[in-house]
DNA sequence: GCTCAACTTGCATGGCCCTG
DNA sequence: CAGGGCCATGCAAGTTGAGC
């Protein structure tokens, strides 16, 4: 177990992978690095990493940050961490605004929210990987290193993207995801074997007025393809698309819908289903909880496209609500921005979400 | 379709300064 | 130099534009 400053444990590793690494660090380097100071990380069971997820968490409660302004005035929030009510409520939150932004549909703050996209469809890739492939059980750091990696660092995203972009011809903005980690086995759905095991949903968000459904489908199988060929993990038979109906069934790697509302219910349950406090969580939920806290592993990810749609939808909502000072409606007011993404952006919120971008010349 | 470095963001507290 | 008050940033995981 890793004691520095009462932080995370950082891993759950085997005293193998410590081997590795501690031998490595010995080893005379190649790029200038000199070794100054060794700290060994032992690897700690996965009932003394639920242990320090859950003390840690309880360390929050009570716990407030005071805040004050030029006028001495001074006020307290609570201070939170990513496994509570507030966190849960708020991506909660998100998934609606998303499927707002995406479909339509109305607001909290009482306005009308309109549909961006001509033919917005979802479509739902789920990656798996075996907890215990050869008949050995593997250590759940390494199972759920094993996932992301390959989503983020070994090509599956860009996979994704080059089927976007290249074989379906959408453009950058006409697309995005939204990446959500879950646990296996929650309320005994049989998947025993890997219960408290990490799985992966990309939920694909694009904009299909220009495209067959029945042909986008198995334009996805390229993805699935890839997550098999570079999870260590991931066998073709848990992935296996063949004899699926994309557009009808549900329960396949490969899930379409002519719509965002099945998208957006789908996220929103998930997110919604889970906001009591953590301690009241499934036991399967509280072991792949500390499985993410330990390692430092993001639960979530979003494209950028999509955050920057919730984004929107927020600044919406501040525009119509009293209880905000902001009166600028989304986009009302509009900046350059030279960054990343769209060039016109609003001025309130940064995000160029349904903007129209020839509203602004390039600056000299 | 791959690669990579620049960029963004999810998640989170460390550390300086003053006083006694 | 211990202890309390107070303030703002850091780390690294993950995304993307652009070159090839």
């Amino acid at each position: 177990m890793c004691e520095t400053h009462g932080r995370n444990l950082r891993r759950i590793v085997t005293e193998a992978d410590w081997r590795d690494t501690y031998v490595e660090a010995e080893s005379p380097m190649e790029n200038g690095f000199y070794v100054t100071e060794l700290e060994k990380r032992r690897a700690a069971t996965w009932a003394d990493a639920l242990s320090a997820f859950l003390t840690s968490h309880v360390d929050y409660k009570g716990l407030l940050a005071r805040f004050a302004n030029d006028d001495g005035d001074e006020f307290e929030l609570p201070l939170t961490d990513a496994w509570g009510e507030t966190y849960s409520r708020k991506q909660y939150a998100r998934a609606l605004a998303l499927q707002r932004q995406m479909g339509g549909g109305e607001r909290p703050s009482g306005g009308e929210a309109v549909a961006a996209w001509g033919s917005p469809a979802t479509a739902m890739l789920t990656f798996t990987a075996s907890s215990v492939p050869n008949g050995e059980r593997l250590p759940p750091v390494e199972h759920t290193d094993a996932l992301h990696d390959a989503f983020s660092y070994d090509g599956v995203r860009d996979t994704l993207r080059n089927t976007m972009e290249y074989h379906l011809g959408l453009d950058a903005d006409e697309w995005g995801y939204w990446l959500q980690a879950e646990p296996h086995g929650m309320g005994g759905d049989g998947s025993g074997m890997n219960a408290c095991y990490s799985h992966l949903h990309v939920g694909v968000y694009f904009d299909a007025a220009d495209l067959d459904l029945e042909v986008v489908g198995p334009e996805f199988e390229r993805v699935i393809d890839k997550h098999v060929e570079e999870c260590e993990y991931a066998s073709f038979s848990a992935h296996d698309y063949r004899n699926t109906d994309y557009l009808n069934d549900s329960d396949g790697c490969i899930s379409l819908n002519a719509g965002v509302e099945n998208m957006g219910s789908y996220l929103a349950a998930y997110m919604g289903g889970y906001t009591e406090e953590l301690l009241d969580k499934p036991v399967e939920y509280l072991a792949w909880g500390a499985i993410y806290w330990s390692a430092a592993r993001r639960r979530t990810s979003r494209s950028k496209i999509v955050t920057e749609a919730i984004k929107a939808d927020a600044c919406e909502q501040r525009a119509e609500s009293s209880e905000s000072n902001q009166t600028d409606a989304h986009g009302e007011a509009v900046v350059w921005n030279d960054g990343r993404g769209p060039d016109v952006v609003c001025a309130c919120c940064n995000s160029g979400w349904a903007i129209d971008q020839d509203r602004l010349d390039e600056p000299v």
